[in-house]
DNA sequence: CACCGGAAGTAGACAGCGTCTACGGCGGCT
DNA sequence: AGCCGCCGTAGACGCTGTCTACTTCCGGTG
């Protein structure tokens, strides 16, 4: 579990982290992140041939965060798979609200390099979560399980994006987005049980 | 309508608007633009104070034309709100898909001067015209139409976003956004009619 | 007609960026 | 003892956005 590694490699990615999280995605830029290790402007390179290799890197350490952070919560959840999918969503709109910076870089494609570093086989395993709970959660009538499910995770996923930008907020006039979540959850899953 | 307007700020705008759609929005630099625009790398700080200002105004052609697309498919389409809502939604992932540097831009809020410029002003209109079809097509069980419309235009823009940065064809194993978009309209608006 | 003033675009400078390359230093192996 | 390879340094290059000093030109006034 490395988390104290010590390795210019751990720590340049640590820094990294640290920055996008106080300031943001355009804050971190290669040159910063290794004034912030200490370390000469070059030095990254030794570890990560481009600047995109970095975020990449980064951006893995995001996925990680919130996937842990899911289960973390799930663990306290009771197993009715509706309750824990309510779970599941509030803990991503909270995570995206409270990280800004680090997932607005985790969905910055143009930035990422989703092919090497396994920067995919990062953020499946919290749809497989997801998946799995939708599965259990689906009405026969439902779309197939994946449909339904990929269809809910761009749910959440626009509120969470429309609502950090202040879109949503500005179009209906919510103060929260609680009420915006319920009415996905009710949508895809149809109504709460009382 | 000026779009062949010959002063150098809506030159500026039509060679950012140009250059987004054909190289992507990382290439949407102030001296590019300027270079296409044949005028010196300082020329645009007349007109545009900062990059933000221009970029903002490209983006603002960006939603304009997105909205024109949706009102033209719109008179085509019978009165019927799930219809019309149906076209409006395949209109927007299809805008997202074949102008996806475009679409980045319009929802890069780091990039963007939602304040001024007017730039919300000019998005906002879309979501009326969606805000009505769906207060239209609200059965009453449902949340509030603003809630409504707000959790549908999230998951339109969700699997736009998500789609085309790869993920939900992953995900989902899905190969074209239809079944998708069927699932979202299905959900929030109930069960399509025959 | 002469003049002047402001608007418009030019051109050079500056700091910052990502990337590339040549170089120093140090540890471990033979 | 000597050498090789890894790690980090340091400087250069071309690009970026921004700032500022300058030319050029056009319209209105004396």
């Amino acid at each position: 579990m490395g988390a104290d590694e010590t390795g210019l490699r751990a720590r340049l990615v640590a820094a990294g982290v640290d920055l996008v999280l106080r300031e943001g995605q355009s804050a971190v830029s290669l040159r910063e992140i290794a004034r912030r290790a200490g370390v000469s402007h070059g030095a990254p390179r030794r570890y990560f041939p481009t600047h995109v290799d970095l975020l990449s890197a980064i951006a893995r350490e995001g996925f990680a965060d919130l996937t842990a952070q899911v289960e973390r919560t799930l663990r306290d959840v009771d197993p009715d798979p509706r309750t824990r999918l309510t779970a599941l969503a509030r803990t991503y709109l909270d995570f995206a609200a409270a990280h800004r910076g680090m997932f607005e870089l985790m969905f910055r494609h143009d930035l990422l390099d989703s092919g090497r570093l396994r920067l995919r086989e990062t953020s499946l395993p919290l749809f497989a979560v997801l998946a799995d709970l939708v599965a259990q959660a689906r009405r026969p009538t439902d779309a197939p399980a994946a449909v339904l499910a990929g269809a809910l995770w761009a749910n959440l996923h626009g509120i969470a994006q429309l609502w950090a930008w202040g879109s949503l907020p500005l179009a209906t006039g919510a103060t929260d987005d609680d009420a915006l979540l319920r009415a996905a959850l009710d949508a895809h899953l149809g109504p709460a049980p009382a």
